[in-house]
DNA sequence: CCGCGCCATTGACATGCATCAAGCCACCCC
DNA sequence: GGGGTGGCTTGATGCATGTCAATGGCGCGG
């Protein structure tokens, strides 16, 4: 059982971001993961042109609102967002964190306007696409909108994942895929696939796995006492992967484009 | 809280599109589901080329099985389709279940292979679109690509209420719900918003919500002693809609934020 | 018509997780 | 430094839902 991991491209820690808004897209360490591999260099420069980059957003910051008129589409560049949606009754619903090469907000195309909020979970840096351009550019670049549909179509299916693993799973297992999740996502961004920061909190993680805080505290208890995992807060150190794969019950579907 | 409702276009009830393979998208009774509505009579015509009619399916034989190669969406037009993926230990995950004028396969589009796999509920009809010529019309037609955009945006949003649903509600909160966007989807599709049959199993409606068939069951009993459902087997009949809205809704406390 | 298999319902019981409650720790501000 | 605050952990208890089991209805094929 996977979880979610998107797509996009990042160019660098936040740092650096923050004090260099000229990245563009040809020479972003991310655009393997963003850019359609299909693209020539003068496609890739109009696309870098549509692109609006220079957004660093403080922890906490909204990058957008439910509700508010959708459009664009953005991609992480350094950082991690969080995607919630408020239910009717005024509770939070995390719907899913997007790391940085990682595209979100698509859910605002179908109504004009964004059905979920995003905000900072730590400083980020992200491209904002504006999706009109994005559009006319994908009339005259096959190769674009056919990405945009398979980044559309991941979306979903990775939606299909996570409702599968709430339906199904056990909370050991909810929270094994999550971490399994994150160290696969890192690996494809060329960091450590078995120790890593979280950068959401207990609660954030409980939420979108839909757990209580307190469930989500024992699991990472129990799963040190088993020597699976070394947790130290929001520092995680995976010690037995294979034992994570164990329990997360996980068929190894990677994306693999 | 609502379920997903996706979208496109109708012609008739099984029975006639049975005999009549020569339904076109212009006369289509759910074209208005199912078509953007900028089209002209021209473009429509175009689209109608393209789509391949006149596979009427037989409970329980399938469209397409997980892992095929991927090269078309489809359209129901009469019947009832559920979707649904095996997990690796082998149980079922049921996606969505698609209604005349929905619109399903989307997920297949990210890696050129159906994520999951989708049969008939009942005898059904439904549309092929070949997704390479969808893809050449996109170019051509800007209101075509957008209404993709939308048709799959919409799908990923609907399975973000899932998700929610799944996450935070109880399990009359969930068969509350789903009998709700059942009616809403019948209603839009010019049929009784209160009474209905349902084409489906207590099974794959467990499945569905992440439930056992027993709770199904009891939920469907304690229901009708409320007198907000009557329920017969497979026919529902919806008494008392606003009390059926309140237990979906859940019920709103008074300390607001 | 009978018997078989599948589906649905209902009851009794078991359990995983939520809830409630308390305490710890890190951080921040006065 | 003191005390507040928010995040995390841990324990005790309860409840919603899962599990197991028995029964009845219905359709289908022999």
């Amino acid at each position: 059982m996977n979880i979610p991991a998107k797509s996009v491209g990042e160019g660098g820690d936040a740092r650096k971001c923050t004090h260099d808004f000229r990245v563009s897209c040809g020479n972003c360490r991310l655009n393997t993961l963003c850019l359609p591999i299909a693209l020539d260099s003068t496609e890739v420069e109009r696309l870098d042109n549509i692109v609006q980059r220079g957004r660093p957003l403080q922890k906490g910051e909204h990058l957008y609102q439910e509700g508010v008129s959708f459009s664009a589409v953005f991609a992480v560049r350094s950082g991690a967002i969080k995607a919630y949606r408020v239910t009717d009754d005024g509770r939070e619903q995390v719907t899913g964190f997007y790391f940085p090469g990682e595209i979100l907000g698509m859910d605002g195309i179908s109504k004009n306007a964004h059905a979920c909020s995003a905000r900072a979970l730590e400083t980020s840096a992200v491209c904002e696409i504006p999706f009109s351009a994005l559009q006319e550019l994908s009339v005259q670049m096959p190769d674009l909108q056919r990405h945009f549909f398979q980044l559309m179509s991941r979306e979903i299916t990775e939606d299909q994942q996570l409702i599968t693993l709430l339906s199904k799973n056990t909370a050991e297992e909810r929270i094994a895929a999550l971490m399994l999740s994150i160290s696969a996502r890192n690996a494809r961004r060329k960091l450590s696939a078995t120790q890593f920061r979280l950068p959401m909190s207990r609660i954030d993680i409980g939420n979108y796995l839909g757990l209580t805080v307190e469930t989500v505290s024992r699991v990472f208890s129990r799963l040190q006492k088993l020597d699976i995992l070394e947790v130290s807060n929001k520092e995680i150190k995976i010690l037995d992967l294979d034992g994570l794969n164990e329990i997360a019950n996980v068929h190894v579907r990677d994306d693999e484009d």
